[in-house]
DNA sequence: GCCCTATCTTGACAGTGACAAGATTGACTC
DNA sequence: GAGTCAATCTTGTCACTGTCAAGATAGGGC
């Protein structure tokens, strides 16, 4: 193994990788700034310069979930059979395959949600929900038509946060009972 | 100041008091053991005997959450009006007047999911969720009135969820929004 | 060939959780 | 009332962490 040069070259997105990987692996309270600087193979005060600090580094790390995640959603609302509930279906895929990084993306202690870059990529996730459910109203500016916008909204996530949380029955899996609460 | 005695006669519920404090004063990031034991007045080391380590702790300080929580979920369930409905209002109440503590009753990764204590706590909770709901289904083995009282819980709970996490609307207000949700 | 800025390293410090070993106390026994 | 013992708490230590300051290196523009 040679020695690495002094310059990496692609540090910033080498990090967010490595992260995201332990993160997935390990979890959360595994994921720190040393064993990251360590798989990139890197020193332990490397990620400060590009990211500040540990938050910031969360925060680019849970903005490039959530630009994942608004690709998944606007992918599904363009399902021609039924958008809302294939979004709702996106919504809970995302969250079991990812999990770990589904809790850092909603996890708003650890993360820094003025950051620019950061509500960008939020935004993007919510405008493709925000799509979808409105073509479902007839008068958008309804409150009403609000109100079950944002129902549906809560119905996914809270079904996805009781369901990394363990707290759903087991059976008959995930997918079943999505679509019993759906119903 | 008096030395203090060696033992402090009642720590255990001392340490959880102190550390719903500091929950809810500074956050989960900074509740530490050594936080804790410095305000009880006692050594670091003095909270491993009584909960093993941190895991330990914060598992049963959720314990003591979610058995607070559950004797309101139960004062609501007895609502003359519409139960189901005021269940819902407790359960967002609960979240949003203790935020922190109710963020690490569902953070399952910081706690103990097997230890006793804290399964029966969750228990309580949630079987005052379930007499609610499956007081209002007429078949109550039936897999659609279990989709509908899952439906409810997810909702309540997604709400909870994204409100704590900032996501909701700011306008109306909570209470405000979640009558529209529930609507 | 020189400078200059972006990028990365080294070294240090306070704080943390966990563990081992020991100190103290109160209760129980005789 | 003296002795024993288990429960309870302290002290000391270790590896690890995030953050900061200072310095080293590299690569591009002149």
């Amino acid at each position: 193994m040679a020695t690495r040069p002094y310059h990496h070259g692609a540090l910033r997105p080498a990090l967010l990788e490595a992260a995201e990987l332990i993160l997935a692996q390990d979890g959360l309270d595994r994921l720190s700034l040393r064993a990251i600087s360590r798989a990139a193979g890197v020193s332990h005060a490397a990620p400060a310069y590009h990211f500040g600090d540990l938050r910031g580094l969360l925060t680019a790390l849970a903005a490039v979930g959530f630009r994942r995640f608004a690709g998944l959603l606007a992918e599904a609302a363009t399902s021609p059979a039924d958008p809302l509930r294939a979004l709702g279906r996106s919504y809970v895929r995302f969250a079991r395959t990812q999990p770990a990084l589904f809790s850092l993306m909603f996890h708003n202690t650890v993360l820094n949600g003025n950051d620019p870059d950061f509500q960008a990529a939020t935004g993007e996730a919510f405008a493709a929900l925000a799509r979808v459910t409105a073509a479902r109203s007839p008068s958008p500016d309804d409150v009403s038509s609000r109100g079950r916008a944002l129902a549906s909204w809560c119905l996914v996530h809270g079904f996805s946060m009781l369901l990394l949380d363990g707290r759903l029955p087991s059976q008959p899996g995930p997918d079943a009972l999505l679509e019993e609460v759906l119903a």
